[in-house]
RNA sequence: GGACAGGUGGCUGAGCGGUCAAAAGCAGCAGACUGUAAAUCUGCCGGCCCUUGCGGUCUACGGAGGUUCGAAUCCUCCCCUGUCCA
């Protein structure tokens, strides 16, 4: 049985495109921003809002929730979605990021990473294979191959040896992808029916309970698995792994290892030279990326999907994207703007607060600031996104860019 | 009226002869953040001067005197605050 995930280009326009990706969650628009959500929750926003600001697919973390609280009690819940109550796509993440950002606590060898949780200290294992089984456990829409990725600046002997790993790793997680499809599916074939049965001989009374729990049945469908290329900043390594990951064959493929602090043109350059490489027909994800002008770069240069922690991380630090910038919403010169965070922007919190509000709510401390600030830069996001395939589809793309790179 | 204990930078509070423009925390100001160990982290935080610095200078540890080469630190008097006794 093959996944439900399908790639539809709609129009290409300068290098960009603008597509629809169907998934068994629903269908993305791409090119697309992906709010990540690393522990199952996009920090701050309600599943609801989330919905509200119109996001079609979110992140969640392989690592953060093996650790906590534990693939199988996800499975247990209905998986991601159910546990979620997220009915719409969900990327998982491998957990190839915390090679790099968790360093200290981890120890990459040719099988896997040997991790040190950084909850408790406790030693946990992360190979190509268990990482498959874990985001099978957790059952996104699609999910990623464990990959190394390095910090920057690396040497090309670094640079390459973790690249080669990767690769490696690709492929063991391909086979146990695919070994491991058809029996996963089995077992959520039969738990489905326990279930059912289960559920029949309790009666009415207990089927009431459980239409309330709103939990649903455990998804039978696979994640599509996506791979992923690294080679650091040469060229060289880069051309090698695409080739060697489109080998191996995937359904959707990865640039992973860039904005890792080398600069904007070395990043617009590898990623320009790998999305090349890359099949026209298969979805194009780069990792990690980026600030509103990485985004812009990116699809310029034919990538499908973004996904970045700043939109979210910068919000509840202080920082708001505007289209005039970014805004440092805690500072005293705005202590008495009663304009909203962006006067352009068209979201519920533009709409309704205040910058001198939000700045009171981040200087007492309320929550509420993190929020508010939350909402209104995934909404700068989204909505950037959504006009740049508007701009694709409608043939103004280049204009489009041009007038965005002029400023505002 | 008496006995103790105290008065330190916006606040709390260390220091109790030199290395003190004075620890630390808070507050304040600014910056960073790119597949989230992050509602986190970093810097500044008496004035003036100089590009810089373990830099110069002025004003500062309740007030006024004094001891000393040198005082936030020791002495005298005064003012104020708290607790207790009358």
């Amino acid at each position: 049985m093959s996944t439900e995930l399908k790639f539809e280009i709609l129009s290409r326009h300068a290098g960009a495109r603008a597509g629809l990706l169907h998934t068994a969650h629903g269908t993305i628009e791409t090119p697309c921003f992906m709010p990540v959500g690393t522990a199952g929750s996009v920090k701050g926003v309600t599943q609801e809002q989330l919905q509200q600001l119109g996001a079609q697919i979110i992140l969640a973390n392989t690592y953060h929730l093996y650790l906590r609280p534990g693939h199988e009690a996800v499975r247990e819940m209905g998986g991601l979605h159910g546990f979620m109550s997220w009915p719409h796509p969900i990327l998982t993440d491998s957990g190839g990021y915390q090679v790099m950002s968790l360093k200290k606590l981890s120890r990459v060898t040719e099988d896997g990473v040997h991790f040190r949780s950084h909850l408790d200290g406790s030693p946990h294992f992360l190979s190509p294979e268990r990482a498959v089984e874990i985001q099978m456990a957790l059952g996104p829409d699609i999910m990623m191959t464990l990959d190394e990725c390095v910090e920057y600046p690396a040497s090309t002997e670094t640079m390459q040896r973790a690249m080669k790993l990767t690769g490696r790793w690709a492929r063991k997680a391909k086979e146990h992808y695919e070994k491991t499809r058809d029996s996963e599916e089995e077992k959520a074939v039969s738990r489905r029916q326990k279930a059912e049965r289960t559920e029949h001989d309790e009666g009415p009374q207990s089927e009431i309970q459980n239409s309330k729990s709103k939990i649903p049945t455990p998804e039978s469908r696979t994640p599509a698995l996506f791979g992923i290329v690294q080679g650091g900043m040469d060229k060289n390594l880069r051309r090698e792994s695409a080739e060697e990951i489109m080998e191996i064959g995937f359904e959707g493929y990865a640039i992973g290892g860039l904005s890792v602090g080398e600069s904007k043109s070395e990043t617009y350059d590898v990623a320009e030279h790998t999305a090349a490489l890359l099949p026209e027909d298969r979805p194009r994800y780069l990792m990690g990326v980026g600030t509103p002008e990485d985004l812009l770069e990116g699809v310029a240069r034919g990538i499908d999907m973004f996904d970045c922690v700043m939109p979210t991380r910068n919000a509840r630090n202080g920082s708001v994207f505007t289209s005039q910038g970014k805004l440092g919403i805690k500072n005293l010169r705005f202590a008495r703007d009663p304009l909203p965070l962006d006067p352009a922007c068209g979201c519920a919190v533009c709409r309704r607060y205040s910058r001198a509000y939000i700045r009171h709510l981040f200087i007492a401390r309320e929550m509420l600031g993190a929020t508010l600030a939350t909402l209104h830069n995934l909404y700068f996001y989204l909505d950037s996104m959504r006009e740049i395939r508007q701009a694709i589809l409608s043939g103004g793309f280049e204009k489009f860019c041009s007038r965005v790179r002029a400023g505002p």
